[in-house]
DNA sequence: ACAAAAGTGTTGTAAATACACCCATGC
DNA sequence: GCATGGGTGTATTTACAACACTTTTGT
């Protein structure tokens, strides 16, 4: 039995619930917003001289409905007649997260025709970072389940391709997502295509076991924008507590790039965004460290 | 009389206009593209020895209807509901400008409440860039006429200001679209709050004249994308024709940053992009000089 | 000849990279 | 003492900015 034949809580099964689904007299699209909030977390560390390990979460929420019941997705809904697209995406993050007031950006706006097979779609993503010391999430009042999925992220293939006119990139990624037992995989491939007079992106969902609607595409998309931006912004500061050793700040960049980076190098490279202050760790099983804090006269530019 | 007076082809005002509307029972926002085409042009030049001036271009479209009547706005239109955003964003470029086949990318959705008088609509913006050499552009199918304009990009103003948890900047820019006699003006507000868990940016039409909707605003951000993006991607050569002399080029990169550049320093930062031919330019008042082309190897990273 | 642009070389500074090394703690 | 992370110094390479200087054409 695959999931589609799975019976919601009215008893339909999902195509027997398409069929009774009113798409009719509706000539403007649906819009929605989704969230891709993430987070970094410890994990479990056996010995007690090693610093716990890092990983980069994403919240995701179980379908309690069709389509895709029983799958995971992002958090979202429908943005209200007299809401902005910024306060839907703060209030979708609240209602669904009890979550508040932390860094948010809008992402992309997906609108494909497809995407949602229940009528026309068109989602604004928006990305979200918090400090996961400072949280408690509870899953909001709708009785889904909210859950942390530790994100991995693997490219299986680079190839390119010349073309009489231009050349064709493509990149073939693997996303993994682990909650305890529960793994979602998909698989996505990037397609560039450059002329002389254009340059296309395509972005298409191989395979995708457990993650809902075109939604793998939107997580990709995401964590590309994170790699790029946690280069030249401060956006990994809002992943930290508001005192945190460099060396935790150096997992969070290591965590997100999916590479190691030379201490010492990292030191001098961020210097210029963070204070010393006077408190130190202790209880280690090794040398305490300098706490630091981001610097507020750190010079962004914009 | 002020703009808000004046009768459409009906012969209404924009206040009867807007009270003969029908806005009743639509939940749904409507959604719309709107498209930013660039292109670089020649300036007019006397002196037979001196290249031209290049200038940064902007298509705007004479408004034939309210809201906004005779003001300038960017093309763009109502998203079908059997076509993706991209494919709304091409048929729009095309049906507006008869162009087609050029770079696109989707820049910014823009989602504010009160954005459109007659009812909530929401517009996903596109840019485009354009070789002007290649290019004769005529105002669509509609009778309205579309028009080129000059861009100007002026930073008035910028301020810091420390706050109790954070601090504040705040840039004033001022927008200049010339074409011909015609001189339109916007004054934009970037306000971005910054504190130890979240950051906002905020952007605000202090004043537009001639520019209808919001479209001052995603002016601005379009210009702002394009200057970030010049600087580390191959955008530039969108607008260049296949073959170019290296002068071209920098001009190109100077009048979209807004500022001169070292020869000797832009040529050495740019060998890798581009490959020489062996064709040269000639009736120039001066020496000549080689004709160059994008290096299709050159590796961007994707 | 000369105005204007095309194009190269040289030098100083700043940033990124790689590696080696010493320091401080808990057990 | 030893494992582990904390933290610094140094040498090498690379990028870039500033400026001076030579070359080549049309009139």
């Amino acid at each position: 039995m695959t999931i589609h034949d799975e019976r919601d809580r009215n008893g339909l099964t999902e195509s027997e619930f398409l069929e009774s689904y009113d798409v009719s007299n509706y000539d403007r699209p649906s819009v929605t917003v989704d969230m891709l909030i993430f987070t970094v977390m410890d994990k479990e560390q056996e010995n007690f001289r090693k610093l716990p390990e890092k990983s980069l979460q994403l919240l995701l929420i179980k379908r309690g409905e069709h389509p895709y019941l029983g799958q995971w997705a992002l958090p979202g809904g429908f943005v209200a007649p007299h809401e902005s697209l910024d306060e839907g995406a703060a209030r979708e993050l609240y209602s669904e997260t009890n979550i508040r007031d932390i860094y948010m950006e809008q992402l992309y706006t997906w609108g494909d025709v497809g995407r949602d097979p229940r009528t026309r779609v068109i989602s604004c993503s928006y990305l979200a970072l918090v400090d996961r010391t400072a949280l408690q999430v509870q899953a909001g009042d709708d009785a889904d389940d909210a859950q942390w999925f530790e994100v991995g992220y693997r490219v299986l293939q680079e190839k390119k391709t010349n073309l009489a006119e231009g050349w064709e990139l493509e990149k073939i990624v693997q996303l993994t997502l682990t909650h305890g037992s529960t793994r979602l995989t998909a698989t996505v491939k990037l397609v560039e295509t450059i002329s002389d007079r254009k340059s296309v992106l395509r972005r298409e969902i191989v395979e995708s076991k457990g993650i809902g609607f075109d939604h793998a595409k939107i997580i990709e998309y995401a964590i590309g924008r994170l790699r790029n931006k946690i280069e030249y912004t401060d956006i990994a500061f809002y992943l930290m507590p508001h005192l945190f050793t460099l060396t935790a700040l150096q997992q969070v960049y290591e965590v997100i790039l999916g590479k190691e980076l030379l201490a010492a190098a990292f030191r001098r490279k961020i210097a210029p965004m963070v204070l010393e202050t006077n408190e130190l760790t202790k209880d280690a099983g090794h040398r305490p460290s300098k706490l630091y804090r981001f610097d507020p006269n750190w010079n962004r530019t914009f």
